[in-house]
DNA sequence: GTCTATATGTGGATAGAC
DNA sequence: GTCTATCCACATATAGAC
């Protein structure tokens, strides 16, 4: 009725869940229980808790890396580059905020999946730490430590989930805007 | 013989177990087996698993929120003291990294604990802002919206536990360094 | 301070009826 | 697609011997 499937549902109540209490903290009891159905009705839309947590957690990695790929292969100017990686952090936040946390907290949970959201991260890290390579190498960027700069940016922009969802939708522009300055008036020359 | 009580070494331990898996996929027999000895006697020296993460979290939670209460009521400018909240969590986090850990994701298992956690957080949070909101009002900060630098810098500060572990234990000074340049500077008038 | 044995509860997951 | 009933593994925690 709303476009979704059951399965999508249960991922999404899930995602919910998880971000509250952390995915080992959840029960299937307490997932079915918030869906409206018993425990083991969840079993006809997933074959295991593990695979809720791959499904929420793999689909949002897939979003970033592919975003970042595109930002970094592209004709724009540092800085640009750098405003897009911001703007796509508050985009996919604002969207995703339970699956945000879940990217973050839970990923060790993951099983048969691990592996391909490390490789995920992995290049994530590696296009962002190209982009600032390159920055420093044109003269736009200080000339502070590359990991520093990573670190203290990716950091603040992996825990957006934690402050988006109290502000209202309205304002991702404001958030994007204020980030560009705290973030990026402390490295650029 | 290392100067500590079993019931110390026991939270020492368990925080360490605690940032790799989270609180609830901790249980006491991986706890007792990381002890060499066996879950049941692990009960002489504590009354149960809440009591372990309450001494974990409110002892390194309560020296944050002294260390900045201390710093807010110093003489020292707005930018010393900034300097010197981020020297306090560079060092505290150096020397408690797991324990930081389990500060930033596992409070929400605190039981007893739990409220006075969260008045220790909202203090330091309220000392923080009224720092920012000063420097601002004495034109050495921006005028960018005190949330977002409360955000954006205590979210940096309270992740480093992820990435100080990596480098050595000699470099805090260029650390605090780093983070000086890359925190403030986006601030900074 | 640690052990073995065990009580008691709850977790994920399956079988089969409707 | 959901239910009831149930299996079985494993969780926290206690009792009492050494």
């Amino acid at each position: 009725m709303n476009g979704l499937t059951r399965k999508q549902e249960i991922c999404i109540t899930a995602a919910r869940l998880f971000k509250s209490k952390g995915y080992a903290a959840v029960t299937m009891r307490d997932l079915a229980a918030e869906m409206g159905i018993k425990a083991a009705s969840l079993y006809n839309h997933i074959s295991s808790k593990e695979e809720i947590l791959n499904e929420v957690i793999l689909a949002i990695a897939k979003s970033f890396t592919k975003g970042i790929r595109n930002i970094r292969s592209s004709e724009d100017k540092i800085t640009e580059k750098l405003q897009a990686v911001i703007a796509q952090h508050v985009n996919l936040t604002a969207d995703y905020p339970f699956e945000m946390a879940s990217l973050n907290n839970d990923w060790m949970h993951l099983g048969e999946g691990k592996k391909e959201y490390l490789n995920l991260r992995d290049e994530y890290e590696l296009h962002f730490r190209e982009i600032i390579k390159q920055g420093k190498s044109e003269g736009v960027l200080k000339n502070i430590d590359e990991e520093v700069i990573l670190f203290s940016t990716l950091v603040t922009l992996r825990n957006l989930y934690i402050w988006i969802p109290k502000k209202g939708v309205v304002d991702r522009d404001k958030i994007i805007n204020s980030l560009n300055q705290t973030l990026l008036q402390g490295i650029e020359i």
